[in-house]
DNA sequence: TTACTATTGGAACGGTTGTTCCAAAATAGA
DNA sequence: TCTATTTTGGAACAACCGTTCCAATAGTAA
């Protein structure tokens, strides 16, 4: 047997950044050949066909997206886990990834009306993003550290439209100190 | 001469509902065509090309976009005018209309990095809505209205990205007593 | 070295894209 | 009614889309 000559995650990871560049329909897939160096065979053989390559790139992506939720994880003052919840988000990278915005909610906008199962499939990785925020909130209000009188779930749901609100912005190319400001601005809803 | 059989501004008007839906690459001319009823020779004759009609589209959404203003250039209340605003925006039209979210927003992010001049001609019209709220501000300060230690330029970027997020959330189906809330919570901010 | 098998490169496919062009149709003015 | 002018319908265009297919290649195991 022949052996497969590419790393098939770091193809995976250059598409994904292309999608997140360019969108679904503005990515050609002579684009995806060209930036991963792939053949258009090899490319069929092991992901499938465009649409499935996508879907595997928003999977991709929501696990980045989990990952910064660790700090919503943590017990402790949740107003702290927000500021570092929005810190992995935000300011951890570079400016010119930042300006990306959010593959995920670049495909609700985008898929919202032409393919409604690949935008659900986006949604529903925003909201494993609010979940978190929903418990870390549940948990601060069990334990004291926010006030009984603060619905987790309105809060979550506050902080995840902020959130989607400020990847646009950023993709705008909304300025690193304004989009602190932001954030600051809103972590005073949780006094 | 030949008289126009057709009403120009219903066309456009059907064309930016479109356009509204699908993003400016998933609508094709071929649907353009289907839905204004017109051939292919009075669209390139009137509108010019597909690029052409919607900025059109865009200027076009963009001034409905500067009526919901109207609320923020009235003195009085500031709180009641930003309320007065997303009442405008969200819940005065039907469901089926606030869940296809802003065009503005979708085409920034749907032609940033691919058509710039479109994503920044969509991105100056939603920065004319930051100015009216920044204006907003400014007077409700001057007036005192709004204490004075708060900064009119961050309110004003901070509920134009609330609007951005919440845009994106009610094109993901989010419910209006949801939408509502966040409203309620984010006017917290001007206390 | 030989035979087998999975990978690879590239040609070819039908379909759709946006755009152009031209002849036919239709109306206003004379 | 006749002429002039503009609109209109539809054919035709080249370019690109995503996808399929097949023969050539290359590495592995015998």
């Amino acid at each position: 047997m022949r052996p497969v000559t590419f790393d098939k995650q770091k193809a995976l990871a250059n598409v994904t950044h292309l999608f997140w560049q360019q969108g679904y329909e503005g990515t050609s897939v002579q684009q995806i050949l060209d930036c991963t160096g792939l053949s258009r065979s090899s490319l069929y053989a092991t992901f499938g066909d465009k649409r499935a390559l996508f879907i595997q790139s928003l999977a991709q992506f929501g696990q980045m997206s989990q990952a910064a939720c660790m700090p919503l994880k943590n017990r402790g003052n949740p107003r702290e886990a927000v500021r570092q919840f929005f810190e992995l988000v935000f300011f951890v990278m570079p400016e010119q990834q930042r300006r990306l915005g959010c593959l995920l909610v670049n495909t609700v906008l985008e898929q919202s009306g032409l393919d409604d199962e690949l935008a659900r499939f986006a949604s529903e990785q925003l909201q494993t993003v609010e979940q978190a925020f929903e418990q870390c909130f549940e948990h601060a209000v069990a334990e004291g550290r926010l006030e009984p009188d603060k619905d987790p779930r309105l809060l979550a749901a506050f902080f995840m439209t902020l959130t989607r609100g400020m990847r646009v912005a950023a993709r705008e190319g909304q300025s690193e100190a304004m989009l602190r400001s932001m954030v600051a601005t809103a972590l005073n809803i949780l006094d």
